[in-house]
DNA sequence: TATGAATGAGTATTCATTCAT
DNA sequence: CATGAATGAATACTCATTCAT
């Protein structure tokens, strides 16, 4: 949010990378990658369509490129709520609560992640072995620690679960997403939160 | 020109049109929907390129069609697990377990529903505003009955929950599809089914 | 020429593949191989761009095509004109003669044998390896021939020879073909054999 | 500003002009002119890309500057062989040599004369008008020399013969070009001159 | 003179769909 | 019903050239 503020001053100076960057997820959310045109980024962005070749190897790369940046900063935002807390069932909480409302904050970019990176088993397999492996093995060792400290139960397997939090927490975005109601994605982490703590008994 | 009434009828057939789908399902998997040519999955079901717009209106009504055709005769057999079993918490486990069953015993069907139905918003959409949300449902209704016999935790909100026990067989789903170890789905049901009827705590 | 006349009259069947072949001729000669487009090789042979496609590779296998089977079938003209004659020194003149014929009724072709065929060492190889190089052989084996006969100067190296013949042909098709004159090119055929047989003492 | 007027003296300078040059003499003979960046010719002169259009008008010019440049200092040399030579067979012979061993010196500009100088009717026409024809009048007045001395034969077409010298040389070096062996081009010169004057009888 | 970031015109090729047979 | 030859719209990417420093 900060930095895209002072991108909306784009008087003079570069920032052309992420006025490109941030035209390509506008397009990639409103049409869709395949049906996308290079060109109609760099409408949006302000640039001839060369300038973009100049800075991402193709289109391709433009939809890796968002993914990578955007994960990262998500993954370092995770880690900061993390480092604040130390109680594994406040870490949750907390966790869940920071994926909701990061990703609430820009519908776009919800879409390309939930949406546009999902168009095929390659930009999956990508999606999921580095970065949202990262992100998988936070909440598992979140979930052991909860079992070492007792305050989780100990029969739980601890990948199978974090893989069920990430799955919870997916598909509240996706059908926030899907939703044409003017709600709030944050507004499911409480009842999010009370079901992965406690289930349905 | 004569034969064209007897033909008419589509009871049966030559079976042509359950070959061009099992086609169009195999090559979407391997290829991917973009990049699937329509006459490969021609070649695959052994009929003529224009012998698919017989009896489909094109690609994405391909699509389309896998994706009404296996959902409505999965909406079918939930139907028949849950009429056998009147109690919720084992109507969960039931569900639970068919729907992994179910998306386990094929790969291929698993990624076109799993990957391909999800290449844009207009699919999404399609996905989620009928089957989808009988689906869920279901979901939602066996919650509630849990609720009103006492079984199932009353601050629940049914409708948050059902999505939640979705996205987390979705997650089950997406995450055995992108493994490349040959494990079961199946084996995930209990520990989901733990997970969902207690939570962490 | 025979053949060309036929496909004059295109009233119905197909006879495609040779009229794109036709018209890649014409429009390479005109503008040249690497400003030709292939919509313009499609508009002038009467079909949709597409079905180019469905007949060659590409636009560099037109010229390829073009290249080898007009010099298949000179080769073959060559083989009839050699074998309806077995002194060297007649030999030698029908071969001159062949040669200034055949290219000097077909401005277009010889524009794309003299001047786009040679774009690139690629072509050039292409060119060189296996037909031109069964041309050069001819020439070669009839020198010797002459020369075992006693009739050639035994001094003479037969394939450095038949290269120079080769050389002297081809550039009185090169000079042909920029000038702007109306000449024929067979006029050359006399001066060229007395040259080719007595050289300048 | 200052130094411009200075500057603008471009009798010798840093020598770019000529690393321009020579660079686009390696690079169009490695890529071909068609396939040929200018971006990489500026790399392998050590310049920037604006640079080479403060000393040429484009690609184009590049070429055609090769061209101009090496035929004058050749047709410089060749007259001064003529000059230094008056008898007509003799002369004949040093011309032969001297273009061979001209051309068998610099492989790569023999490539851009040989193959990417024939790019276009528009070439090949800039490649005959003035400078070719020049060196064509230099073997058809030596030739017609050599008639009015008696020693070549008066049956001879000078403008023809001429010609056929011409392409009999141009043959050795195209072939000489594709040849992968590391052979000599100047090897060939004996037996051309041998041909050339006394023929195949 | 020199730079090199930015431009934007230009095009081969693919493939979903049609329709004459 | 079935065929498959023909269609033609649609688009990512390259690179010669420019021009503000």
């Amino acid at each position: 949010m900060a930095t895209r503020s002072v991108e909306t001053d784009p008087a003079k100076g570069t920032g052309k990378r992420e006025r490109i960057l941030r035209a390509a997820i506008e397009v990639f959310a409103r049409t869709g990658y395949f049906n996308s045109k290079v060109s109609e980024i760099a409408k949006e962005a302000g640039v001839a369509d060369g300038t973009i070749y100049l800075y991402f190897l193709g289109k391709e790369d433009l939809l890796i490129s968002i993914f990578r940046e955007h994960m990262r900063a998500y993954l370092e935002g995770v880690g900061q709520v993390i480092a604040g807390e130390r109680d594994p069932q406040a870490r949750i909480r907390k966790v869940i609560r920071f994926h909701l409302d990061s990703i609430g904050n820009d519908r776009a970019l919800a879409i390309v992640f939930q949406v546009e990176l999902r168009q095929s088993l390659k930009f999956m397999s990508l999606f999921s072995h580095q970065e949202v492996a990262d992100y998988l093995n936070i909440l598992r060792r979140t979930i052991e620690e909860g079992q070492q400290a007792g305050l989780f139960r100990a029969s739980l397997q601890p990948q199978v679960t974090a893989k069920a939090v990430f799955g919870i927490l997916d598909e509240m975005v996706t059908s926030w997403i899907l939703s044409e109601k003017d709600i709030r994605l944050s507004d499911s982490a409480d009842p999010v939160c009370d079901f992965v703590l406690n289930g349905l008994l």
